[in-house]
DNA sequence: AACAAGTACCTTGCACGGCAAGGTACCATG
DNA sequence: CATGGTACCTTGCCGTGCAAGGTACTTGTT
């Protein structure tokens, strides 16, 4: 029960992480799951349908590179509405964490 | 689609929100969901479902009270459990937040 | 040649929890 | 007696992360 918290937490924040990591260059999924595992515990079955969800978005485009090891990489990309929908977010985020910070007060 | 940003954002933190809240004294729901719409927009249909389920986790206890003005309020009351539930909380998203900031980096 | 292990892609079914909309009932004011 | 505020609660829906499973290519080991 207690580690559905974080679970929870991550909702609607990913896409947002995503979008940021984009931002500083194209990537491929399987790399862009790995570093969010590491940084907020995602799982890799989390990252496909995402990826998906912001291309029908409009959010990424995507291009194929061979890798050399392995099968070839979908790289993706930002566009420039995909830029747009971080700076919206971050700024919502910022909000969403000050009401928070706000709310818990001294109880930190 | 933007919107439902701050829907997703929610999960998981309205909980901690509000053992935050009755941390600071006793509460009734309809007054706790008062506080937290105006803090971070959360809707009145959200907060029995969760005082039932914390209820339900031992996190709270509850009494009823007249109120003078309407149906007598059911006033909610951390437990021990609670306030641990609270402190453990608190520090998982404090974790969060940073591993979130950390991502956005200069994005911000 | 055969096999495991690593990389990289993807899908299916499930569970959780917030929301909108609706409903009940009590009290005061007009 | 009707309106509006207080305060309780339920139902059904929807989005999205997850676990588990599956495909296929490459490299290294036996």
């Amino acid at each position: 029960m207690t580690e559905s918290l974080q679970i929870q937490l991550k909702k609607g924040v990913l896409e947002m992480c995503v979008l940021a990591l984009l931002s500083k260059g194209d990537n491929y999924a399987y790399d862009i799951a790995s570093r969010m595992a590491e940084a907020v515990g995602m799982g890799e079955g989390t990252i496909y349908p995402l990826m998906r969800r912001m291309q029908n978005d409009g959010l990424v485009s995507t291009y194929l590179q061979e890798s050399g090891s392995g099968p070839p990489r979908k790289y993706y990309k930002l566009t420039k509405s995909g830029a747009n929908a971080l700076k919206s977010q971050v700024s919502e985020w910022i909000v969403f964490e000050t009401a928070v910070r706000k709310i818990l007060g001294d109880a930190t």
